[in-house]
DNA sequence: CTTCTTATTAAACAGATGTTTTAAATATAA
DNA sequence: TTATATTTAAAACATCTGTTTAATAAGAAG
């Protein structure tokens, strides 16, 4: 294993911890300590809690963003028509890359979206829209334009439906793979997490 | 309006300011300012403040559980077989019913039970289970009687993907509400948003 | 009235939190 | 090398946390 410096021992502390715990529940001497790393480094290097919080948020949306704008835009150029669940598949891709990114990327990624959109009374939700709300439009055009037998407010709608079941999903994960182990001794992951939950989605989306 | 008790005020307090910032970001002191009562009354009456997060979400359950074992009840009485959307309905009068019992009753229930999945490490769900077991065991079997072409762990995860769902849309309603006026001139309360909901998360469930 | 239980209050407590300070160590550049 | 900037380190800081104490007030019963 490589040597790490100090900010990149951070961020990998810290992304685990409030995947794990949530933001607030995560105080900076566990982080610091689980890094092994001095308690006021984080203070010198991201200036304070808030600012650490979207640093760690902002080396995933870095990553994944510009990779689903790429396929939604490979959907878009492509002259022919599709459907939903093309739409829905430009984000598998840009999710399940983030495995290769970091140990359980996709994972992380997801339950800090979950935790941010919770947790911090908006101001992580106020980040992420400001700093890339373009390609959360791009996605929302590009659903209705495969929807155009539903009205607009059924695919807003819907697709709140949608995101509140996989931000909570992922935000509670290690609850519910608890719960499962001990009731079923059923071991379960992210990934078949996110297998369980395509089907459901996919038919609430297009319910009658 | 009446004269309220320094427990009633707590409560009152406690609920509201719990389902809007979660339970570890709402202080003991930030309660007893609104609820205008001395901080110590806090302990004086609840002990502590894991045993009033617990009276908090007591003081519903003991409204809304008999409510939904009589649904329930009355679905398992006629004789008649039952689809998915029917067990599903069951919950819509005993969820509608907390709007007469508080003012936002249902809102603030359901974000509630949604603080007490994701936050404070699952003392909040034995809790739940220990004390209103019996009726999620007969709402779990009533949902197994109208699917039952599905396993009893798939019916575990998308009972939980619904509560995710639902969950997150009450957390976000009045957000949700706003922007659903202001873009589609379209007025929608919590029984229009709970209306919408159900065609979506049962068709969920019954995916196959 | 007095006595006794109950309820309220202000104050203090011990511990945890994010942040800042000050000094030492380390790296970088001249 | 020396000089300068950057990084680390331990300690203190001020504030907030849940909880407890001890004194007072209110109300009920005899």
């Amino acid at each position: 294993m490589q040597k790490l410096d100090t900010k990149t021992k951070i961020l990998n502390a810290a992304e685990q911890l409030f995947a794990e715990r949530g933001f607030s529940d995560t105080s900076l001497r566990l982080i610091t300590s689980q890094a092994e790393v001095n308690l006021a480094s984080v203070n010198y290097h991201f200036g304070s809690k808030k600012e650490l919080i979207q640093a760690v948020l902002a080396r995933y949306l870095e990553v994944f963003v510009p990779h689903l704008q790429q396929t939604l835009k490979m959907l878009n150029d492509s002259d022919e028509r599709f459907d939903q669940h093309q739409v829905f598949s430009c984000l598998i891709d840009p999710l399940l890359q983030l495995n290769a990114f970091r140990h359980r990327g996709t994972s992380i990624f997801l339950q800090l979206l979950g935790r941010g959109y919770i947790e911090s009374q908006g101001h992580l939700r106020w980040f992420i829209t400001t700093h890339y709300g373009e390609v959360m439009i791009a996605f929302n055009s590009a659903v209705r334009e495969a929807n155009p037998h539903l009205s607009k407010d059924e695919i807003f709608w819907r697709l709140h439906f949608t995101l509140g079941t996989v931000v909570f999903t992922m935000a509670s994960s290690k609850a519910l793979t608890d719960i499962a182990k001990s009731d079923f001794n059923q071991e379960v992951d992210i990934e078949d997490l996110i297998r369980r939950l395509i089907p459901f989605i996919a038919a609430g989306v297009s319910a009658p």
